[in-house]
DNA sequence: CTGAAAGCGCTAACAA
DNA sequence: TTGTTAGCGCTTTCAG
């Protein structure tokens, strides 16, 4: 029951149009060189008239090296402010490169990356920016070898070696469990993401790596794994707060967790007696009371660097594959720097 | 200097590796029927051998309708958390559809729409989801006499006649001055985003055709317009409560500007004298103190509703273009209920 | 059930 | 300066 379509008109039509062969009239359209200001002029006139809009997949499919100026991009959730920015970085790059950019959601959601991959692949992408979901990215080599090039942002891929744009989740955690430390909090507790997501290990290892370090106190329970939304980190708050030994603190490792603990405090009445260090800025955090203190990534910034070696990489750069780690900052603001009761 | 790129096998490369006529190995990959149990068995070893990847774009040359199974998408800016909703909610859509969506942010440039909008247009996008920037949307109007539907989402297009969802933002302003009133409020400012927005011009005919109707103050000092961003917004705040005869409740008519209103009113001590209501929801706008009373709509679904529109436009739907207008909600918090002095 | 021929809209290579 | 021929990787059509 499809409408009529796609009636564009062709290079040819308008080649007829113009009563000149249709190779004259790609010159004009490309703006090649060798054409009479005249007949230039008479295309011009067909081009404008018919409407002629070129078509760029065809024009992919013979062109040498086979650009389709487009990037494929993955990312946690386009709907998730943090990951919004990244997309925001790519976009900026990409669009001052002339180039258009697929964006998919992944949601946590393994096969959502091999699909969304799959397809991308399928439209010729000239790169591919990815947030690793999956266990593997093993998957992923056979394309690398047949030369689109990869860059993952965020978190560190498994199986395949290629440029990544990351932060030192492990490090910028031990800043934050030892600034906490530093007011004289010896029971931090430490609310994680899902285990599967790298980043979330890698901000664990951190806080056991410093809580050994520093001989702070050592107990399973201020150790809270695997929390998947703000509402899991909310009742796990709640928990934690009413358990025999609550911490004096918390670190909190991941945006969303933080929403749910600051929200779980709030409602217990005891946003100034618990120390909270939040790793991933939230939006507004320091128009809390108290403003929360948190571990500071630019993610705009991840996602042009990413998207910057991409083009790079696009552009025949062969250096052997790069780990580039954007800095991260602790803001203090207020709820890190509650003293221990 | 780019690298040997693009050698995937063709689909002949794979028919003559598994002996067959390229025309079977179609026939698998495409998963028509005909085929023996034994031949397909055949090419689809040569197939996972070779690592077959289809190329989308060479199929939709041919293929009849022409579809590309992309659709191309632009938002006021991918890294602003409310446009990042409506992304989300098309994505969704898409995704179930199999299509995938390029997205592109205007940053309230009329330039980046005709360029982004171009571009899709090259790539034989099936259709089009577009938030209006420019001052007119007819040069789109080949296009779709062409057959590619579009919908826009948010704003109102001007002079181009198709499906587009929104919301009623002159009637939800109308509810929030009206609750303003309704609190003892006399005197209440509006401060509006940039006057070349749509929704903004409306928003501020709310504001004014409710301050006439119910017989509040009339004073030019108390309307703003044309702020373009949060630190204007924070500017005319203090600018206008350090006036003579300040406001003593203010509806700030778009997120950013209510950050910026409530940054000022914040920093004034203010928060808890002027009444506040927002339109547009803000990010834990209920976990400020007081927590903020706004208009809020959901995004998302303003995207889902508006890719499904356009998914019924691609599949043959010939109705008249329709106007679907999404639902808004006031959420009442404390800052919009704060009494008249 | 299978395959060969034609052609989508363009670019590349070469001829006039 | 211009036009012609080939062919990109696939789908369509039609012949075996």
């Amino acid at each position: 029951m499809a409408a009529e379509r796609q009636n564009r008109p062709t290079i040819r039509q308008v080649a007829a149009h113009a009563g000149v062969g249709f190779k004259t009239v790609a010159r004009v359209v490309n703006g090649e060189p060798n054409v009479a200001p005249a007949t230039a002029a008479k295309v011009q006139k067909a081009l404008d008239e018919l409407g002629y809009v070129p078509d760029e997949s065809a024009g992919s499919l013979r062109r040498a090296g086979g650009r389709t100026r487009t990037i494929g991009l993955t990312i946690s959730n386009v709907a998730n402010p943090l990951a919004a920015q990244i997309h925001g970085g790519v976009e900026a790059v990409a669009m001052a490169h002339n180039v258009a950019t697929f964006a998919a959601s992944l949601n946590e959601d393994p096969e959502a990356e091999l699909a969304h991959t799959a397809a991308f692949l399928r439209r010729r992408v000239d790169g591919l920016i990815l947030t690793a979901v999956a266990a593997s990215q093993k998957y992923l080599q056979r394309a690398v070898d047949r030369g689109t090039p990869i860059v993952f942002v965020d978190r560190e891929p498994v199986d395949i070696h290629t440029d990544r744009v990351v932060v030192d989740n492990a490090g910028a955690t031990k800043i934050a469990i030892a600034h906490l430390a530093r007011h004289g909090h010896r029971r931090i507790a430490h609310l994680g993401d899902l285990e599967s997501i790298q980043t979330a290990r890698e901000r664990r290892r951190g806080y056991l790596e410093t809580v050994r370090e520093l001989e702070l106190h050592v107990d399973e329970d201020l150790l809270v794994l695997d929390l998947p939304d703000e509402l899991h980190a909310y009742d796990a708050t709640r928990r934690l707060m009413h358990s025999p030994n609550p911490p004096t603190a918390i670190h909190s490792a991941q945006n969303l967790i933080t929403i749910g603990v600051v929200r779980a405090l709030r409602d217990m009445g005891l946003s100034r007696q618990v120390a909270l260090v939040s790793f991933d800025d939230i939006p507004l955090g320091d128009l809390l009371e108290p403003a929360v203190t948190v571990i500071s990534h630019d993610l705009r910034r991840i996602g042009q660097v990413a998207a910057e070696r991409l083009f790079a990489r696009i552009n025949g750069d062969v250096s052997p594959p790069r780990k580039i780690v954007v800095p991260t900052q602790l803001l203090v603001r207020g709820s890190g720097e509650i003293p221990a009761a």
